[in-house]
Order: structure tokens, then sequence, then C-alpha cells
RNA sequence: GGCGCGGUAGCCAAGUGGUAAGGCCAGGGUCUGCAAAACCCUUAUUCGUCGGUUCAAUUCCGACCCGCGCCUCCA
């Protein structure tokens, strides 16, 4: 089997086939950098992720960009209140927001594009878009006339033909032909920032920059397009009206959106104090490795429900998948094959990869190598797991982490060296060798206190960092 | 109201027309100088409710109930 992805626009789970060669060409939507990125926005991240590397996996290469929105409301708002410029206020969470990828291991997008740094191409879309009547001004707002393209709607399975044009709705302070319409184009307003474009002075509206830098970076129609649900309308239904009407082409072949993160149940929001950032997860004494498997092994179609519980729950997973790794790399075996186990071995890789394929189901391909980690443990601990297994055995938790990415730890600052930590488990074999426990207890708890975990095994002393 | 997602053990969660993967927690055990760590075992006659189709339904159909999201900015 190969990958079938879940698409918005059939809503059904379909193969997936780039249109043209074997590079994917993608866009996904990234942050709005008025603030720190939340975990219910890495959740989205994560997916992205997850997303990446399996169609890697896949044997697809892979050119995606995504796009950093530095101009909205809020930025505006923040940024003039703070008295500084928009491009100061925005580098500043950007930046964070980079460096929280950095940190959750998510790989880097071929493209990370600014939306500031596109104004004159989005300036000169408008322009095509205004010359093929597809819009109209109001008091210097350019909008966006939705009964000029009549699939409105078909991404988010909306009927809007019963709304028609003519019937003027005041909404906000701009005046729209039609409650739908949006705005492309926005008026220059007193104390807020503008720039002067071919289409007059004004800013972007939200929705023509992921058309327009789409277009810019990979051409008319793109193989994959992904993001949150919240996005399907009206912001995605936007993008598809503004890139069809501009080309004439379909916008996108997949739509592939991930589900809402909730927090104990509820939405996150500041007034019920359930809104966390990474930081804020860090601070408490959570690993982003622990952040990551969380967010991952629930399959992204899923609503997410986060809890602490689930976050020590994913800790506890974790440890077990890299004491089996580490009892792979350490165990003493004998010389052999076992047919069975290497049997069993392959059926994992294949069950692996068969629920990574199934829409990027993490849920069973975790199952798969957790019922392997078992079956293997009992061989193990049998006499039965011969070198010749622990090839294969190892490559499934390499296959595993080209993925899930969370069996390295972190790098704790200030951490006791590997030699160090040998140097002392010697002499702690010593001072039990001569009977001295005394000496080779406070060895092991001063182990202990630097992070170090000492497990006595039949095999000798093997050791890992907590 | 419209559109969409979901309701499976204490928690998270996969799944199929033929009798419930996996993870966490809990309980029990193995190992050990003692520990720790690690590992193993056990844990749903039952899959929101009520009807229907079927030899057989958690899985198909219908109705209903409940939760969540979008419909205004939002991953």
């Amino acid at each position: 089997m190969s990958l079938q992805l879940h698409n918005t626009l059939t809503q059904r789970v379909e193969p997936f086939q780039p249109l043209s060669d074997n590079t994917v060409k993608m866009y996904t939507c990234g942050p709005t950098v008025y603030d720190f990125a939340h975990i219910g926005n890495f959740r989205t991240f994560v997916f992205y992720d997850l997303l990446r590397r399996w169609l890697r996996a896949s044997g697809f290469q892979l050119d995606h960009v995504m796009n950093i929105t530095d101009v909205d409301d809020k930025i505006i708002r923040n940024a003039v209140a703070q008295g500084k410029s928009l491009r100061d206020y925005t580098d500043n969470f950007t930046q964070a927001f980079l460096d929280d990828c950095g940190t959750l291991r998510l790989e880097r997008p071929e493209h990370i594009v600014r939306a500031t740094d596109h104004i004159n191409e989005m300036a000169e879309s408008i322009a095509k878009l205004e010359a093929d009547g597809f819009t109209y001004r109001s008091d210097g707002s350019v909008y966006f006339r939705i009964a000029k393209f009549a699939e409105y709607g078909k991404l988010s399975h909306n009927d809007f033909s019963g709304m028609v044009a003519g019937a003027r709705v005041d909404v906000d302070e701009y005046e729209k032909s039609d409650a739908r319409d949006f705005a492309l184009w926005k008026a220059p307003k007193e104390g807020e920032p503008n720039w002067d474009t071919c289409i007059g002075p004004g800013r972007p509206g939200w929705h023509i920059e992921c058309s327009v830098m789409a277009y810019h970076y990979l051409g008319a129609t793109l193989d994959l397009h992904a993001g949150g649900v919240d996005l399907i309308f009206p912001h995605h239904e936007n993008e598809i009206a503004q890139s069809e009407a501009l080309t004439g082409k379909p916008f996108a072949k997949f739509w592939v959106h991930s589900e809402f993160l909730l927090v104990d149940g509820q939405k996150m929001s500041k007034s019920l104090g359930n809104f966390y950032t990474l930081r804020d997860l860090f601070g408490r004494g959570f690993t982003p490795e622990s952040v990551r498997y969380l967010l991952a092994s629930v399959p992204y179609r899923k609503g997410l429900n986060f809890t602490f519980e689930g976050l020590n729950s994913a800790k506890t997973a974790i440890d077990r998948l890299r004491n089996f790794k580490l009892r792979l790399e350490t165990a003493k075996l004998a010389e052999g094959l076992n047919d069975e186990i290497e049997a069993k071995a392959n059926s994992a890789h294949l069950g692996f990869r068969a629920g990574m394929d199934d829409d990027l189901n993490t849920a069973e391909a975790l199952g798969a190598v957790f019922e392997f980690l078992r079956d293997a443990n009992v061989a193990l601990d049998a006499g039965t797991f011969l070198e010749g297994n622990r090839a294969r055995a190892l490559e499934l938790m390499v296959l595993f982490d080209s993925v899930f990415e969370v069996l390295t730890p972190s790098e704790a600052a200030g951490a006791i060296s590997a030699d160090d930590v040998e140097a002392l488990i010697a002499a702690r074999t010593a001072a039990k060798k001569s009977r001295d426990f005394a000496r080779a207890d406070q060895i092991r708890n001063e182990l202990l206190e630097k992070g170090v975990i000492l497990e006595d095994t039949k095999d000798g002393v093997r050791w890992k960092r907590k």
C-alpha cells in the first residue's frame, strides 16, 4: 500500500500522488507572530512535520512553503502600543517561533516566507483581480466579490448560492456588498503602517498573502495545502477563490487539515488559565520529546485533549522505547537467527508503514512498535533473541524514530560526561567486588544526583540519563 | 439552524460484518547485597441510546442523545 490522505475537498481518504514528477509542492499556513505560539498551534506544526517526514519516507522530494504572517490587526495594535516598528515587534516572535520549532525537532520547510516581504506581489495580484472584475472598492479598501466566483464554498461544503449580492450589509467599519465578501486590501488608517503600491496605499488582507506566496514559490497548482481545521472557512475558502480567479487553474489538489487541540476538554483561553506555550511546559519540567510524542501520537484528524496526565504518560512511553533500544544495543546475544523473532520484526516494520500510510495513523504505527517491543523483550529474557535478530530490531527503532524522533534525549546543560560516568561505574563495580557496599551505594547516589540511573543487569551495569 | 469531527476499559487510543491492537495508571511477579532501574503477567461477555438488516453488528441502515469545532480573528 502507498500513502493515503484525507482530502477535505472530496471528504475522502485518497491515494496521494503529486501532479507531476516526484516533488511534492506543498504550502502550509504558518503562525501569526503577534505572541508566542501555544501548544494548540504546535499540534498543527507537529502534524506538518509528520507529514513531511512520511512523504519523504514514501519516496517523495519536498518543496514546502510556510508563511509567517507578520502584519495583522493584533500585531499592529501591539506594536503601536509598544512604540515599536512592525518588523522589530514581529522579529522577536518569529525568532521565538523558529527556536520552538527547533526544540520540538520540527523539520525546516524549504521556504519560510514573510508576508511583508511580498507586499508588491500582493498588490500586483490584486490589480489583476480588479482588472478581471472580481473586486470592488469601498472607502479605499478593495474587496473580493464572492458572487463572481461560482465555486465558492466547495472546500467548506457550504452552500452560498442563496446569498445574492446586492443586499447591502454593514459589517465592521467598512461597507461591503455582501456579508461574505472579504478584504483583499485595507485602506490606510491613522497611526497604522501602510505601504505605497500600484493599487494605492494600504495594507494587505490576511487571505491574499497565502495565495500570492504560494503562487510565487510553487506555481499555480499545489500538490498539497495543509492547515488547522479552523482555517477551512473562511481562510482556505478565500484562498481558493483568489487563486483560482487569478490563474484559472485548480489551486490545490489535496487539502489536509488537522483537528483542534483542547485542554482538559475545553478550548484554550487565557481567561480559563489553560493557555500554555512550550516555555510554560518546559518550565514545569516536561521535556520537548514528551510534548512532541503526545502531539504526534494521536492521529491528526482526531481532536486531541491535552492533559498533564497525557504528558506524563508520553514520558513513560518514551522511556520504555529508549530502554528497549538501549537493551538492543548492549545485550550479549548468542549467535544464530531466530526465524520467529525475525518474522515478528518484519511484520512490525510492515505494520508501522501500513499505519503511517493510512492517513498518518500514528496510533496504529505505534501499536506495531510496542507489540514487537514486548515480544522481543520476552525473547531477550528467555535467551531466544539471537545475534542475527539484532539488526532488524534496531532498524525498526530507526524507522520509528525517523518519524517520531523522541529517542535521543535533549541535551541538558552542565550534564556529567559519559567518560566520568564510566569511571564512576568502574569504581562502584570494584567497591562491590570487595563487598564495600557503602562505597558502592554512595557512588550510585552520587550518579543519581547527577541525573544518571544505573541498571544492574545480568549482562553487567548499564546506565542512562534520567 | 447550516457545515464538519467525535462518543470503545480509570485515562489516552486502534480497529474490523464473525466475536475487542497498543500506551499510561493500578495490582501481581522476576531480577538484586539491599535497592533502583528494567522486564513480564493480569485488567472491556463489551464498543453513547433505541430500533432495523443479517446466521452473525462495536463494525451496515435509520432515529435519537451527548461532547467539540467552524459559520467573526484563530492552528
